[in-house]
DNA sequence: TAATACACTTACTAAAAGTAAGTAGCATTT
DNA sequence: AAATGCTACTTACTTTTAGTAAGTGTATTA
C-alpha cells in the first residue's frame, strides 16, 4: 500500500460495501420499520439481516427499540448518524436515474 | 417481498455492495490509473481488481485502455457513467468527515 | 390441543474473497 | 545465451461470508 485513501471515506465504504447494508438504511430512511418489515421488503434472509442490524447498531448507525407486546414487536429507526447518509442515498438516487437504464 | 424499494437504487447499491467496488471508484475520480497503481494503493490483490475492473467495465464505468509499451502499461479511467458518481462520492466524504472517529 | 405470530438462532451448503504461485511478452543485465 | 525484471494478469487452493431451511420461546387464538 504506497499511499492511503482518506481513511474516513475507506471506513464508511467498508460499512457501505457489505452486502445488503445500502438498502436497509434506504429503506430505514422512510421511517423505522420493524424487523419482519424489513425482512419482506428486501430478498434479505432473518439470519442475515439480524446479523446487519447488529452491526449497524454496533456502528451507532441504527437504534433497536423493543416493544414487550405479544408478540413482541422490534423496530429499527436510524440514529443521527444514521440519517446523515441522506444526502448520499439522495445523490444515489439521482445517479441511478441518469445512469441505470 | 411485500413492495419494493426503486429498482434502480437496488442496482447502484448493488453495484457499490460488491467489496472495493467503491473504492476503486473513488481513486478513479483522481484521474486515471494503471492496475498496479490501484493495486498497490489498496490492500486488494491483484485478483480480485482484476476481477472487479472487469465487472465495472462490463457496467460501462470504467473503459481499459492500453499501451503497447515495454512493459505494458494498461489505464483505467471513470467513463461518463462512473464520473457521475463524484456526488455520491463527495457527500460520502461529507458524511465521513462529520460521524466517522 | 393445534395452529399462528414474531424475532430471532442453529446447522448446513454454496458462493465469494483471500493467498500464493504461475504465465506471457518483451527488454535489460550478467 | 541465460537469467532477471517489469507489468498485467491467471490458476489453484483455503478461508470467510452469504444463502437456505429448519428450529426455539412466548403468548394468543381457533
Amino acid at each position: 500500500m504506497l499511499h492511503q485513501l482518506c481513511p474516513r471515506v475507506e471506513k464508511a465504504l467498508e460499512l457501505l460495501s457489505k452486502r445488503w447494508t445500502g438498502l436497509i438504511i434506504y429503506q430505514l430512511l422512510n421511517g423505522p420499520h420493524r424487523f419482519c418489515e424489513i425482512e419482506s421488503s428486501l430478498p434479505i434472509s432473518g439470519r442475515l439481516l439480524s446479523e446487519r442490524l447488529k452491526e449497524l447498531e454496533k456502528e451507532g448507525i441504527v437504534n433497536r427499540e423493543v416493544f414487550p407486546e405479544v408478540p413482541v414487536r422490534v423496530e429499527y429507526a436510524l440514529t443521527e448518524k444514521g440519517a446523515g447518509l441522506a444526502p448520499v442515498m439522495k445523490e444515489l438516487e439521482e445517479w441511478a436515474n441518469k445512469f441505470i437504464n
